[in-house]
DNA sequence: GATGAATGAGCCTTCATTCAT
DNA sequence: AATGAATGAAGGCTCATTCAT
């Protein structure tokens, strides 16, 4: 009998992974198609053919093509939104700062789609963009202006500190999002590893540079001096 | 007779003015449809509705969807590459480049849903892309590039200026595209006039720290130092 | 002038004809499919093709397929309806009674689909019969029930009214329903005009029988006396 | 080994009536769901619920939903044939019809859905219409017209005979089909046993009246004085 | 030129049925 | 025998586009 229960136990954890792996595949090829063509211009047997599925077991996992798009919102935010309520209740340091964008930068480059999402939503005022704003972008961008507010930054005309904390979001997601632009543009592949690793060295610059109280460096004289030469790059 | 004829001539001339006003009608109309629900996503009722004509009048103006898509796209795009063509010819100076800025920025005001429209093409890869990248973002780009070259930025590493070159393709066309975003998230109005001005200072400020040899100050000893104090701001 | 009016008023004139006319095809087709189909089992396509238009015509005039079924319900129990009403007012003597079950009956005969879908709907308890049952239904049966109880049928076992009050139901609206059926089993057609006038003749021997008083003949002496011999029928 | 056969033989027996049992749960279910929605508008999935079994299951069973539709009418219909069969051998006498007409309704109190059914494929010239025509309505309706065409009626509109004869149908039948449209209407139910028994001693009344040759009262002199008063009820 | 009616193609979704375990 | 996963075949409805006036 304990056979039995053994079997039960391997059959269903077979299952349970084929399932898995099936889901995966779902979400894998939604989180393309709907970057490339949008929530309207996607069709779900393009989904399914994608994903090597029929159509019906697509729907087996998901009850519409709206929740579907839904969960791959939410397969690619949520990780986001964890880290950034680490950081914002983490020490206030150039690391930890540091620490978050290349985090980030990362989660970017493992679901290469979602910044295409994300920018989409916003263009579309999307119904799921009064969340995505307020739960996720509000958060990030206050405190980026809050940090500007601080001490290094007092006195500067501050009326320009939102268009500054905007560039963060400019510089990662957009990066992500107008890809295609660059790539046919420069010749070049913007989610190569090497130029993920400029953009990242950028942002980085670039906090060094606006938010210079973060390192514990007090004596510096010329907050705004965002890019330094070539030596000072790791 | 000659009054038929002039009579002709009134009517024709009714005629086409009340022709080009349904054209434009219909052509504002598309932009703001097209930006907002993409290529795909728009159906052609809706715009006919939001240009109060009937559907087959429209059909009469452009011979299908993806015509009218062309037109709304060719009618944004072609002031801004004559402008590029002017500057590109044209003296290199820091006015001439903050004029170019300044009426690529009005130019962008005047159809705010023009950056939609380009990063929606962006994002999709749509057909219209190569076309976009290389006609337009391509000599752009290239020619930040090769400012960013020029002696006042020699010795610095040359692998971040297409990254460099690329903030102003987001501080400007980013601006307007994810304009929704920003208006949700941060409680203001990125398309008012006073917050125009403010994005388009920033941008000025950018090309002042990293163009420096654009205007005659050879005295700059911090090229990157991109945006001074408050009181440098005119 | 006057010519574009009227030029005008008879293009619209021809065109609301068209109309009409599609509009009487789409509801007969409707009819026919649902009563031999039931709701679910009808294919709109079917409806379509019986109809002779395309399935996106049809949408044009009926915004979904349980609309299209409640306008075929809605056409043929109207008429009832009034018909109902006026008698319910009208004067209580025999030949009214006669005349109502002379035109119920043609009414029936004029939409031979229509006490099929009644049916339909009773047996499947569709969403429309309760409206059917409390509208229709209700009033007529209580009134038949009431005559029992009149003078007439007075000392009679009441328990029996409502029974007795069901089988004008059963004899007419049944009568058409399981015309199929009865064809089938007696080799005669039940919608043969023949046999429409068999089955009238008997329900208006079940009236003279079982409400004597509306008649003046107060002689009656056996009121339940149903069907007379053959010399009396006209 | 005896031992292991015996084991066998009960274990067989315990899933022999494991299976008869799920076989008549799921016939139950199937009969209830068939009647409400017809055969076209029944999901299997629904059936497979309300008799809570797997759909997959349910395919061991019937090997297609038409098969089990099948099964459900045989099942209704087959104890109706033998019943028909042994009055139409048996005595012709007044207590024998009585006798077919409470175990016919009987019958049809024990399967409430097999009325719908029948309806139901009346209505939609199912494919076993002919069958049960022919099969069982044919004769049911030839042996009463027989009976009417016997001396007590001799000399009556005989055109009338088979109008007559289908009543017994519209109210054994259809007194279960219409159900649900009686109860909305006269707010009383029809499947209860007091009005079921009404029903019987309605038909039976009517036999009474319309083939009073079967009791040997000859005497008889007004052969359709259908219903008589009170007092005659037993 | 303008318009209401009409249409072929296609899309999202569901359903009966089968497969694999 | 029983079941969850998978699938091919529609089915209801919409859309871009054309027709006829």
């Amino acid at each position: 009998m304990p056979d039995l229960k053994e079997e039960h136990g391997t059959r269903q954890a077979a299952q349970a992974e084929r399932t898995a792996f099936t889901e995966k595949r779902v979400l894998d090829a939604a989180a393309g198609t709907f970057a490339r063509r949008g929530l309207a211009g996607t069709r779900v047997r393009e989904i399914a053919e994608a994903a090597d599925v029929n159509v019906a077991t697509l729907y087996n996992y998901y009850p519409s093509k709206d929740a579907l798009y839904e969960a791959v919102l939410e397969r690619g935010l949520r990780p986001l939104t964890e880290k950034l309520a680490e950081f914002a209740v983490g020490s206030r340091e150039l690391e930890s700062a540091h620490q978050v964008v290349r985090e980030v930068m990362q989660h970017l480059v493992k679901y290469p789609n979602f910044s295409k999402l994300i920018y989409l939503e916003a263009i579309s005022e999307g119904e799921f963009l009064p969340t995505l704003a307020r739960k996720w972008f509000r958060p990030l961008l206050e405190q980026v202006i809050g940090e500007l507010k601080t001490d290094a930054m007092a006195g500067f005309d501050e009326s320009l500190f939102p268009a500054i904390a905007t560039i963060f979001v400019h510089l990662s997601f957009g990066h992500f999002a107008l890809a295609p632009l660059f790539k046919e543009s420069l010749d070049i592949d913007p989610l190569s590893e090497a130029n993920i690793e400029s953009q990242t060295r950028m942002i980085e610059l670039l906090i060094n540079q606006m938010l210079p109280h973060l390192s514990g460096a007090g004596e510096q004289t010329n907050p705004f001096n965002i890019i330094s030469t070539k030596q000072t790059n790791p």
